[in-house]
DNA sequence: TGTACATCAGTGAACGCGCGTTCACTGATGTAC
DNA sequence: TGTACATCAGTGAACGCGCGTTCACTGATGTAC
């Protein structure tokens, strides 16, 4: 629709990619403004005018991350049909995500608590409620069939995302307290369990 | 040992809990040497005298908050011999102590990410280990018996305590966003399911 | 086609602010002899 | 008992630093007529 410039998106992707390389070099602590300016070469003025404020990049990288671990489970639910094959997959590919793109997984448990401005977390939702809905998509029949228990999706989110995500985060903070293979070989059919009717 | 002066112990504890409340009333973001200052009504001097850095002063507080929280599930467990009993009252106090402990659950939940000193770490982890030793302890048995899985002790907790960490977080994040009420009669027996063996 | 204007990505020096921290100090209490 | 000294909780002004943000600007490209 608005004419667009040649190469913004991609400036602002590029943006994004080096803003989670310096939050996964240089910490929690480390991710400023200030590095994300250094590390992209680009100047003060050129992020505000993309982002609008250091809320807005770290929103944008939020949305961003959150988008590609919600695809990752949903394409491990592509084409399965059986709930407890789906239920493991998810989980699976849950704990692949945080070894495989541990950058972004850090930078998600680690955000997850930081409130965004309003305006902010709007476009965060507008990434993630279409992903989510796709979820619940997927486990409805099952639910229906009796096979899964019927549960608020809250509940069976907790129950499902809970063991994994609480490993994910142990593992990040120090990858020697837990064992993601164990995790990925242990926790699925134990997850499958809790949701039984 | 050595000569305390009277109500040292008395000011650090008066110190922590109003941090503690600085905390809840001013978010993470509030949270600042400035504002303990100025909520306590002591010098920053004395500040220093107690806890050495800001960083002590946050070690010392999340080493407080994490210690209630393993009480509460300590004393949850006391006197109860049956495993699921056992397992079901513990994961039903740690969603009581978010609830009526909300202040420490939330510094507990939003410092679990933040790495502290190393020097600190180990003042934290002198509170904790023997806590969760204890915990471990009421286990044994019953994995011995064969009422409960036999899994590592880090697999155990992932199952254990990531539903309701994960529901935790996300009430204190957003009160609206889960039911705690239900989360009470709907997590603990199937936390249960997932231990069996 | 040529000219004038609008749009927008990107620049970079400068800003004020609030942060954690320092340090020379006071005064009350405990200890030695 | 009295005197001298040591210890330690607590004070508060001052510090430097790095943060996010601002703004007047440049220059390339798109649009109108």
């Amino acid at each position: 629709m608005s004419p667009k410039h040649q190469g913004t998106d991609e400036t602002v992707a590029r943006i994004l990619t080096e803003a989670l390389r310096v939050h996964a070099e240089r910490g929690h602590e480390g991710f400023t403004m200030k590095a994300v300016i250094a590390a992209t070469g680009m100047s003060s003025g050129s992020l505000y005018h993309h982002f609008g404020s250091f809320d807005g990049l770290a929103a944008a990288l939020y949305a961003r991350c959150m988008a590609d671990l919600l695809d990752t489970l949903l394409d491990a639910l592509d084409g399965i049909t059986d709930a407890q094959e789906g239920v493991e997959a998810a989980t699976r590919a849950y704990l692949s995500f945080t070894r495989e793109r541990s950058d972004a997984a850090r930078f998600i448990h680690t955000s997850a608590y930081a409130a965004f401005l309003p305006e902010h977390a709007a476009v965060i939702a507008e990434l993630k409620t279409p992903r989510i809905a796709k979820l619940v998509a997927w486990m409805v029949p099952h639910v229906a069939g009796g096979r899964v228990a019927r549960l608020s999706p809250v509940m069976m989110e907790m129950l499902l995302i809970g063991p994994v995500a609480e490993t994910a985060r142990r593992w990040l903070s120090d990858p020697s307290a837990v064992d993601l293979d164990e995790a990925t070989a242990v926790l699925p059919p134990r997850i499958w369990a809790s949701l039984q009717p």
